[in-house]
DNA sequence: GATGAATGAGGTTTCATTCAT
DNA sequence: AATGAATGAAACCTCATTCAT
């Protein structure tokens, strides 16, 4: 919750402070992330920045909501674009895509996100007590794939939940790490698929 | 690398420090953790530390590879013991479960690796340029599994090493966060095998 | 010394400007009184602030002026209207009683006053080398009573002068905190004269 | 509650410190005094004074610790020595007798003791709530006297108690802004106490 | 004249590391 | 070897005042 006053900057100015912020919080834990480097980066002065934002928790804080609106959006758009002709494991392909996709086009986000999963503290400020959003979240997906039909019912859900969870990290940043993976050609996403798929279906 | 004068303390105080070093950077990150606490606890003085370690990284490092060594030994120590008796898939439910075991015993010290696993440029400095060792532990079995027969000749090694790291990570932490998970009714391990087994195993 | 704009402005808004500044002089020192608050509170820019006065202290010096006739201004108009009605004690009594009255009536600015009176720096920018203005009103009034042969010649009019003031000050304050005095019933400043009388009249 | 270190240090060093401290609070308040001028002016290091202290308000409250412990041994060894000699006003006059030489030989507490009667927010944190501790001195006193037969009963103690109070501090101040008032002439002592026994005696 | 963002000096506090005994 | 005080470089944050529109 940024103040009024971050909100009626000029947009260069607002996401040049974004910017510098996403570079900091990039590199550097919250706690060793400094405020300072952030205002020089940005081009603002240090009072400047207390002017837009209660102070470095409240800038951490919104720039988490921000990302986190933005994945959810480009994750979402793809599944929404294709959700009919989808079954549930092309679903899950799907996820997983859009999942590195935005982290090769995102390639500084990652780490903010891995840092905060890594602060239990600072993540349950910011979550209350969700103890993990992406698990939730494939737990859901999980539950529709179950009513589908097309997951083995023998299959613990919620553990297989934190599974994906984590495959999706690590994988995510062995892809980044990378660099130079090209998804188009989707080897590895298929061979991914073709672990977890002979893995969760129904025989 | 902590000097001499460390090694030549009476293990009593040793323990002391490496235990009080174990409770601080299981509570912070490496930034946040604080030589006056590790120290206080110890019951050392401040100076005396400097006696022990060149610094605080210095000490860090030297914990580092202390777990390392006693989370190595422990799971190869079980799997040593029976490694004629099990095949591949045994053999990877005995890394998992050992794996485990040693995080509920030892609960301070999976935070650790986790944080450092998250400081970049901390792993660098203390791993060089090896990616994951953990990953290669895994590739190293993988690989052995695959000249036994038993793992899909189609599936890339490298990418499932990666993902199995990951699945143990949020599965361990999982298992921890629960608290009074029991391993001894095996569930949970079981259902983690029968998916890992299927996406794996040759047909 | 506001600036010509202040005067200029809409009595409606110069005295929401006096009114938010009283309130927060009353409940912090001038250093710590914010300028930000004041405007705030006044529902002005800060700009608008610096247009019409110099500064900060600008503002104070006005404020304190301002109370000051104001107080001076509600005690005599009391003593003018019964001036002849009353020999040298009914007259302290009217000022003691118009003092207390008038804090009652304006319990925020009694602090400020107090304040002041404890910031010799500042009091001194203010009134020069005038050491103590309610003393020297006092001390005029005891040789006002003298010269009427009120009282007690013996008597060392500078100190009791002193006395006097600072009397004045604890009681008030005194009322103050109660909160819940009844100036009505008059039995304080009874007590308060009955002991004073006995203490300067000449027998 | 200043820590360890601080009672460790050589007297020397402590007492440039408590000096220090007495001249900055003498010069300005709670809130404008800065802990950087102490330790500058002690000769120590910034960082040095919060191994000392846990922080300014720590330093504070040891302060007027001291002062008051250090002023009530002054008053009350007078006192003490003299208790059995002098009737209630004669006790009277040593009281404020000691409390302008108390002042006079230590003319910097006095501010510090008006600053902090001033604020009432740090007043509270250090003395709860008891209202005026001065005030209660007073009426101590002054119920010893009327239980002695030395005062008039019709006088209500609780406001000459407050008034008492507000003389001493008013006069106080008069005595240490003239400088150079000769305490044993006696004359401004005899003045008051004329002023005072008259207004309370019993008659 | 009014606005409110921009500025930056200045203050408190923390802590790794050094030093003197 | 042990101690623990000394140091000072940051870091965060506040706010009076200036500036640009």
């Amino acid at each position: 919750m940024p103040k009024e006053t971050f909100y009626n900057l000029p947009e260069d100015k607002r996401n040049r402070i974004i910017e510098a912020a996403i570079d900091e919080f990039a590199t550097h834990s919250f706690h060793t992330a400094r405020v300072t480097a952030i205002a020089e980066q940005a081009g603002i002065a240090m009072g400047s920045f207390y002017q837009y934002f209660e102070d470095k928790k409240d800038l951490y804080k919104y720039l988490i909501e921000l990302l986190v609106e933005k994945k959810l959006s480009y994750i979402n758009s793809e599944m929404v674009k294709n959700k009919d002709k989808y079954d549930f494991f092309q679903l899950l392909r799907e996820v997983y895509l859009s999942g590195f996709r935005f982290a090769i086009e995102n390639p500084r986000l990652q780490p903010i996100g891995m840092m905060l999963a890594n602060d239990k503290d600072l993540y349950r400020e910011i979550y209350g007590e969700h103890e993990d959003r992406s698990a939730d979240f494939f737990l859901q997906m999980l539950e529709y794939g179950k009513a589908q039909g097309a997951i083995d019912p023998e299959i613990d859900l919620k553990i297989v939940a934190k599974m994906l969870t984590g495959m999706l990290y690590s994988l995510t940043d062995f892809i980044i790490e990378d660099g130079k993976v090209n998804l188009d050609d989707m080897k590895i996403i298929d061979q991914m698929l073709y672990f977890i798929e002979n893995g969760l279906r129904k025989k």
